[in-house]
DNA sequence: ATACTTGCAAATGATTTGCCAGTGT
DNA sequence: ACACTGGCAAATCATTTGCAAGTAT
């Protein structure tokens, strides 16, 4: 999970087309890889190495944590894949969709928040017009209270 | 570094001022924690646990690590300390100051800058009414790219 | 056949915990 | 005196690296 930023960004509608893209940049479309992106597909949303590397709550045999970490990074490297982090906790990995979307961290209950990533372009310019700083919020998530837990007597996780 | 949000909030100007809040808490205003005070008034922002054990930068005689943090964590149970989330490196501390400063974190430079909460109210305001969501960037930074690493030819770091 | 991959053990980096000796009040 | 601290070793957590054995093309 090491590099943030300048990463290829290439959304994949299929598990096949994966495999191509692999192919084409010299890679193979190993068994654990096709497991690893039947979870990633699976997943309705982010989730963490270790989610994964255990089927992703279903009964599918669990890869090796390395050999998932590895190979998130690598699928990274070729843009089908991005991870966020989700403050304390453990990085989050999701396939890459277009628009890329941003997101919204729960301090309280820890919830992560995926956005589209018009709905903080507002919010984006005004920062930008008063610091001239471009913000991003795909690789650390806005961070703060969600709805639900600023109603009274909500004291969730973290 | 664990918790997070709902710790006290209690700015101080002073050494004395927090030897006072020690002793008021029950607790001894030892050598090591003059000396971490000492690089903390000294310090003109955020730094890293091992920053301020290694003297930052004076030739201070530099405490044990695992002191620090646990120095700092009572600090900050007590209000008198706070710490940002810099990105993937190490957490940086800094003590309260009235305000509560919030920060913008560059991707690429890994500069962090700290700024006066109102000039983000704006930004701040547009997110609560579009997600209901209260967002803070005291704990963990707006990240982005700041305007010198926009400008051409700007490789710095992460 | 060969380069790319895997699994397992061991290393990292940041931070925390256990423990016992040392010290502020 | 006694409870609160300090230092040092060892543990944690998430993630990475080294390597020898396995496999896709």
């Amino acid at each position: 999970m090491t590099r943030a930023a300048h990463t290829p960004f290439a959304p994949v509608a299929s598990i096949d087309e994966v495999a191509g893209l692999l192919r084409r940049a010299g890679g193979r479309f190993s068994a654990a890889r096709r497991l690893l992106l039947e979870a990633l597909f699976a997943a309705d949303g982010p989730a963490s190495a270790e989610q994964i590397a255990s089927g992703l709550g279903g009964r599918g045999l669990e890869a090796d944590l390395t050999s998932v970490y590895r190979n998130l990074e690598y699928l990274e490297e070729l843009g089908v894949v991005r991870h966020v982090h989700a403050g304390h906790g453990a990085g989050l990995y999701a396939l890459s969709r277009a628009p890329e979307r941003e997101y919204l961290l729960c301090d309280a209950c820890g919830t992560v928040t995926s956005v589209h990533p018009e709905r903080l372009a507002a919010a984006r310019e005004l920062i930008q017009a008063e610091f001239g700083f471009a913000a991003r919020f795909t690789h650390f998530p806005v961070s703060g209270v969600c709805a639900a837990c600023r109603e009274p007597g909500c004291q969730d996780r973290a």
